[in-house]
DNA sequence: TAAAGTAGTTTATATTATAAACCAAATATC
DNA sequence: GATATTTGGTTTATAATATAAACTACTTTA
């Protein structure tokens, strides 16, 4: 049981950025995670969908200033993903006794 | 600053997993890896491969009871991008004040 | 000497990531 | 009041990556 399984859907830098920040606000525009991970907006587009699709995030969409807004706020499963993920990446980097 | 980028060569699963056993031996038989990582054979030999392309690992080639041998080890290079994205890493999943 | 085992490498395929192209509406410019 | 530009995205085509299957080469066993 050495080493523990990745969660091949946060184990990726942009999407594991998006988990991070949304770890950290009740809620964020995808424009601000946009600005925050430098990421271009069709890549950040994809990423989200896919933790979405997950429930690992939820999506809403609504308008503000008459421009569409896409919001999104992690999920109980996916504080429980990340925290998992966290876990299981332990044993791969705090080896060095 | 906000993100750092997690090296790809180490933000993988299995190349993590070789690195971090090497980091904990001065070397390790090719079988030795593989039996610890569960890795099919070819799927290690072809992660060493580009572990060794960075010099993130020396390979050696020998014969052991008349058999092939490769064994590995960690090099200096390797030591600092393990923890140069260790220390990445932190700014993802330290967040949780 | 044929079959099975050891220790790998090479390569073909599937999956994933990403940027480019696109869409739709709002606003600014001429 | 057309048209150009900006905002806020999505879709899709391509490039990159991961992985397993197929293969190589040699050894041992029966």
């Amino acid at each position: 049981m050495k080493f523990k399984e990745l969660d091949p859907l946060l184990h990726n830098q942009l999407r594991l950025a998006i988990m991070s920040i949304l770890l950290n606000v009740k809620e964020a525009e995808f424009t601000f995670i946009k600005e925050k991970t430098g990421a271009t907006a069709g890549n950040l587009s994809v990423q989200v969908s896919k933790l979405k699709k997950a429930r690992y995030i939820e999506v809403k969409k609504s308008f503000k200033n008459n421009y569409p807004l896409t919001t999104c706020n992690i999920t109980k499963t996916g504080i429980e993903a990340f925290e998992g993920y966290v876990n299981a990446l332990q044993g791969y980097i705090n080896k060095k006794v």
